[in-house]
Parts: C-alpha cells; structure tokens; sequence
DNA sequence: TAGTGGTCTAGACCACAGC
DNA sequence: CTGTGGTCTAGACCACTAA
C-alpha cells in the first residue's frame, strides 16, 4: 500500500490478467475508462500500462484499444556475471592462471570468429576457484579499440575484469552451446569426451570488435539460470 | 529525424556516453538543466534518462545527480522460442512422436525438480525436425495447474504449444546445462557421451507450479543466442 | 537545508486504424 | 469519420540525501 499510484495500478491491471480474470486477447479498458475508474491523470495510467507492455503481458493498437497479450515463452533474462564474482560468491579463492599471451600483426593467424582491424592481443588462461580448474578461456583483444592491453598485467588476474574497468560502455552478443572437452580436456582435468558448457561473447565498443571470449565450463561445475518474472 | 523528442534526447546522451566522451562516473546534467538546453517539458528529459536507466547505462541519486554507470556485463536477453516454431523458421518439417504418456497419482514417482499437489501427467517425447531427431523432452504437468492436459492428444502436437495456449499466464525460471548423451543417446541418434546441451523450465501460474519440462539438444545441432543491446 | 530526482495533475494536439 | 493510443506541456508537491 506504499507504493506509488502508478504502480498499484499496474499491479491491480496484471493480477486480473495473471489470475486469468482477463484472458489473452480480452480488450482492457481504455485509458480514459482507467482515469475515470482510478481518479487520476492520463499520464498515470498510461505509465502502469506502459510497464506492462514492457512485460509483454499487453499489447496495444491504435483505435481498437488494449489487449491481453497471448502468453509465449519468449525471452528469458539471462545473468552472464563475471567469474571471479561468481567464484567468491561462493565462498571460493579465485585466481587466474595465464597460459599464453601473444600479439598478432593482422595478417597472422585470422580468426573468423573475431575480425578487428589492426593487432589483436591473444590470451589464453584458466580460471581457478578453489584450487581446482572452473573455466578455459581464450580471448582476442583489439588493440585499436583498447589501447593498454599490451601492457596490462594478466598473469592473476582476468582479461575479462580488466576490460570492463578500462574499455568504456559497449554492446554484446552471447552464444551458449554444448561441446566435449577435446583439446582444453588437459587443461581443465576432464576425460576428454566430458560435456562442457561453451559461452562465446563478441563485444563492440560504438560499432568497432573490443574483445571476442570464448569460455569452456566443466559441465557439472556450472551452470546458467535465466529468470522470466514479473517485476515487483 | 523522425522520432520522439524523447528517443532524440535519449539517442542525444547515450551516444555520448557510449562513445566514451561522457566516462563512467561522469555527472550528467540535471533534468532542470536539460529542460533547458532542449527547450522541453521536464516529463520529456525524465522518459530519455529513464530509458538510459532501464538499460543500465545511468545511475541516479537523488540530490547529487545523475552519473554514467560503471559498464557491467551483467545480463543479456536469452531468446528461448517455442521449439516447433525454430524448426519451421529453418524451412525443414516438425513433429512430436509421444514415446510415454503417464498419469501419476501423489505419491507416485515423486519428482524432486517438481513437487506439484496432487495428480500429474508424464510425458516423454521427441521433437523431431526434418525427419531427424531435434530434441528430446521430458514433462511433468499438474493436472490441478492444467485441467483438460489428461484428455489432451500430444501425438504429433507438442504438449509446450498446447500449454501455452490453455493455460494463462506464467512465470517461468530455466537453467541451462551441459550433459553427455547417455539414456537418450538411443531416442537421439547420438554417442552415449555426445555433449548436449539442457534445457530445463519450471512454469507456474500465480504461486501454483504448472510444468517442469526438460528439453535435450544435440550439442551440434542446436545453441542458443543471447543480445544485450541498446533499444533503437 | 537546499537541490535533486520521483511522482503526479489537468490539460493539449496529433497520427492512426478501425468503424 | 471517430475513438484510441502516443506524445507533450507547464506547472506542482514531496522525499530523500548529500553538502
């Protein structure tokens, strides 16, 4: 009862939806309707709907009003947190072991993966929680786009957190897939058929490539969680 | 040029911000001092930095102002599509072969991923795309949570699709994990220790659980994407 | 305590899609 | 056409908190 107005409206509007009271593609009533209804201005009911929009619980056309929107499973949003956070948070030393660090002139080794102009700083590494291996990493690092990282100091610590204090604001695309260990199985302590888990991000700063990772996860080590909820 | 004066002042201070000209930490103006330099309303400048705060870019206190956030790679926004409508997207044929479908009373074969009250149905099959197994997938239903899932044919349709069109709103968690074959290496044409990737969601409506649902993927044949973008 | 964001009002005009 | 959502204005009061 302490909450704003707009968000009491919101919640009275998405407890009739969720309780099933409207069901999808019941036409909700117009905003006017609302104002009248709750006694307040336009803008007002119009934020409470907004949010729920934003939610995808209602959709709107123009003239013909307000909707319940059919339920689909569509996105989920998903935590990618940084290792060494998610180490400590379980109450686990965490450390980074470099394995090997190289500067490419742009002719050399090209990776499709990862097309930045100019050189690029290839690292590759473990991170340790416990003692023991958590998660492979090898990384392509744009020189042009972070200027420093040739000179940046990775053996302990992660390319990933010293990226994220010292490449301003960027954009990022994740790919999640399954693999057996292979070639990091060693490297990792696993049988080399081990299922794995396999994130790749690609990272732009503006319009130009910043980093390409792609980290291989034990598959019984870890995992993802995505959560779908309503705001509160 | 055609947008929102809202967007435009949006688009104003984030391209300022993501091209690093204004820096984490930076004070941004006051919405006062907005409203003065784009000669608008103070709403206007208000909907512009709570976009910005929406997608993380802006942190605001009150009295001492608004300031460009610390960047994080913090969540990302996981597609996770209806698997029927993935397949048909790809041009090639769908359909589910049922391979189970059991009604279990309480204290039947308790699952500790689901404890729904009362009776459930079990349902095992496989997504198959173009001829090909796609997926395979393990679901339990509460038959309190989905009346008329007993009587329901889930031989050719998949019981996620008839779900989500019988049962309204949802919450939903998934979790995603790798694994090797293993017991569904024979249901999916693989090795037993071919890596796959797991997908499990648990769905309720209001506070009741409605369906856990488990969903393997050959590792080769299936990933998912995440974006974590700006809003256009 | 003064300045900031947070919220809200009571209007207004417009574009657009159904009718 | 007409009603709907989409956007915007020019104010207002309040809560919070950093100075």
């Amino acid at each position: 009862m302490t909450a704003t107005l707009d968000q009491r409206i919101r919640r009275d509007l998405e407890r009739k939806i969720r309780s099933g009271a409207w069901s999808p593609g019941h036409r909700i009533p117009t905003e006017r309707e609302l104002i009248a209804f709750y006694g307040c201005a336009r803008m007002t009911v119009g934020k409470a709907i907004a949010a729920l929009v934003a939610d995808g619980l209602v959709e709107r056309r123009k003239k013909a009003g307000s909707f319940v929107a059919q339920p689909r499973v569509r996105t989920a949003v998903l935590e990618i947190p940084d290792i060494a956070a998610v180490v400590r948070a379980r109450g686990e030393t965490y450390r980074f072991d470099l394995l090997q660090q190289t500067r490419l002139t742009p002719g050399q080794r090209p990776d499709p993966a990862f097309a930045a102009a100019g050189d690029r700083l290839l690292i590759e590494g473990v991170h340790i929680a416990a003692g023991r291996p958590f998660a492979h990493e090898h990384r392509l690092i744009s020189l042009a786009a972070a200027p420093g990282a040739d000179v940046a100091d990775f053996s302990g610590r992660s390319p990933g957190s010293w990226l994220l204090e010292n490449v301003p604001w960027t954009t990022a695309r994740h790919r999640i897939t399954a693999r057996q260990a292979l070639d990091v199985a060693v490297t990792l302590g696993l049988a080399r058929a081990a299922a794995c888990l396999q994130v790749e991000r690609w990272t732009w700063r503006q319009d130009d490539p910043v980093t390409y990772v792609r980290q291989i996860f034990p598959g019984d080590r870890h995992d993802l969680v995505a959560e779908f909820a309503p705001r509160p």
